[in-house]
DNA sequence: CCGTACGACTAGATCGATTTAGTACCGCCA
DNA sequence: TGGCGGTACTAAATCGATCTAGTCGTACGG
């Protein structure tokens, strides 16, 4: 091996008969150096495959050229949520389009989340973050202001937020799965939902409540749950132990969902005959499984890009010396979910086939 | 706001009244500075609220402080697949405790995943790499070595690595489902397995061969599959088309398993009595369908958490001058899967319950 | 009382890029 | 010929930390 060490702007510089500065502009598309000096530079800086060192050019022009990503998930339950691979892509697909980086973060309580934002802010490890998992009353809204770190929300907070954020009618998507229920006749109709602590769990049972509430009716029961299988199974078994069971049962997530119809299968319960079911986000394994699941198609990897896209807009602004963080007008707005109808769900007590 | 900018060394030296040597000294906790000033610097740099700026001290010490995982599948499927979300925390969830940084790729393809490698190595975003999915003869290592890109694999590769990998020994786990069905009574046994040109989709494959050779037997058939549900689905739908059936079906991953449940419903099996499955990984889904999934219990995130611990200990070797790369007795070893006998196995006939 | 060894600290070099301020040269016009 | 403007470049400052070489006392041994 000639050299050990990698070859630095100087290297190139030298290698090319130009300063170190001329390397710069060169590379950077920046006038100042003639088109032939610059092909000759480029080409010099090819053949020692130089690329700049990220760390100094962070350093020098203040910027980390990184976005993170903070999850707050115990870390047993992230695995279940496959919602948030996807995001991870969607977000990574936009992120690295411009030669950014994605850093990622699980914490698993409110301290130690506060505490890796202090991090990454402090330490200026990151540009920017992706706030997922919005919560009633977010605390990390204020938190990111007071440590000045540029942010998106994933769906607009309902308390007021300087950030840009990207909304999707998820509602939409809740409503028409009740509806569906509606017009194949169900009357008792409950919801498992999610904690009513997150925004997005808390929204999905507005909008069921609102759908029933537009036909005359209120849930039959509403059973609050965390969105893993785990609780999905409880939540279920507590329904069908009810003295007047529902015919239908609309889910906040497909797990729970998946989960229920496993326990409602374990207990003789005949679907969709029996019981009707409904899911949330369409995971691919939401199709293949007896009977099919019925549920709102989200695109979880559009979420993540539409974020991404959203945070780079915003650092870019900022970069360009606009030191407002954006707020609504920036928010990405996101086509909303669809309704897929499959096998889990029919009339009430409809003949079995 | 009193000042816009945030602290550097330099302001905190001149609040506490000594050069900024003297600060980065009690800072790292070196000696050159007396118990007295360390802590009196201490207090100050806290007071106000300073951390060294992670980019300055990245490059000064030519260290990235982070690792990275590029991640090599279509963006469509990483979704469903259980395994990467755990696999991720359990790698943050070491790095973070040493204050280090999961820079995260998703590439699409064999080109992107080149380039992605080499722009981590070259802009040195990351000190070293994880890889994870090994192939058979995976061009990765040898362009690993070539970059000078400490890396850590998931279980050894069959070709010569130089790199520490992280082992678990999945046949075990793979043998003892063959065993439990051939226990069972079980002889016309299938296997769906992963594709041949991944290294632990061979492995799995092998030993399911292995177990039943051991028995005298053969597969009753082996359908080669990609891991998802859509193409577990296809593959059960193929097995029970044959003249001669399976009784039982060894899955090589769990999302497939559960859709080849669903596939053996819609078709009216009857489960497990007509047809015995077992599936791999345990994802949390696995024990709320119905029948609940026979399966092998891996531990994802000890995966990620003994990658990054290997990591980051050859990490340490080299910045402490040891050139090499570790190798084979740097090996971690986790300990071996266990079956999780549910209700998707009984004896082949079995009388209904 | 001198030499020196050590602890405590400072000044300045350094990492590898970008960026600013300046210089050299050429062409052109009056 | 002199001045002006523009292009093509260079030299040096800069980002914020760490690390090295050196300074200044003070204590200690002979």
């Amino acid at each position: 091996m000639a050299r050990s060490t990698r070859p630095t702007i100087a290297d190139v510089a030298r290698a090319a008969g130009v300063s170190r500065g001329a390397v710069s502009f060169a590379l950077n598309g920046r006038p100042g150096v003639s088109d032939r000096t610059r092909a000759r530079i480029l080409r010099v800086a090819d053949e020692m495959s130089w690329q700049p060192d990220h760390r100094a050019r962070a350093m020098r022009v203040q910027r980390a050229q990184a976005v993170g990503l903070v999850l707050h998930r115990s870390v047993d339950t992230i695995a279940d949520d496959p919602f948030f691979a996807s995001l991870i892509a969607g977000v990574e697909q936009v992120v690295s389009r411009h030669a950014w980086s994605l850093v990622l973060d699980v914490v698993a309580d409110d301290d130690e989340e506060r505490a890796t934002y202090e991090r990454l802010a402090r330490e200026r490890r990151v540009d920017g973050v992706v706030v997922s998992d919005v919560r009633v009353d977010d605390p990390r809204i204020g938190h990111l202001v007071a440590l000045g770190l540029p942010a998106v929300t994933l769906q607009r907070p309902t308390t007021p937020s300087p950030f840009p954020a990207v909304r999707v009618d998820d509602d939409r998507g809740m409503r028409a799965a009740v509806r569906h229920l509606l017009d194949l006749g169900h009357r008792r109709i409950a919801h498992v939902a999610g904690p009513a602590w997150l925004e997005h769990g808390l929204r999905r049972r507005r909008a069921v409540e609102a759908e029933l509430a537009a036909a005359g009716l209120a849930p039959h029961a509403v059973v609050e749950s965390d969105f893993t299988a785990a609780a999905g199974a409880r939540a279920t078994a507590q329904l069908l132990d009810l003295a007047e069971p529902p015919t239908a049962v609309v889910h906040a997530g497909d797990p729970m969902a998946v989960a229920g119809l496993g326990v409602a299968h374990a207990r003789g319960v005949r679907l969709p005959e029996d019981l009707s079911v409904t899911g949330f986000d369409d995971v691919e394994l939401a199709g293949h499984v007896h009977p099919p699941l019925t549920t709102v198609r989200t695109d979880s990897r559009a979420w993540g890009a539409g974020a991404a896209t959203a945070l780079v807009d915003l650092l870019a602004r900022r970069a360009g010396g606009d030191d407002a963080l954006g707020g609504e007008e920036h928010d990405v707005h996101l086509p909303p979910p669809e309704l897929v109808v499959r096998g889990s769900t029919a009339p009430p007590g409809a003949a079995a086939t």
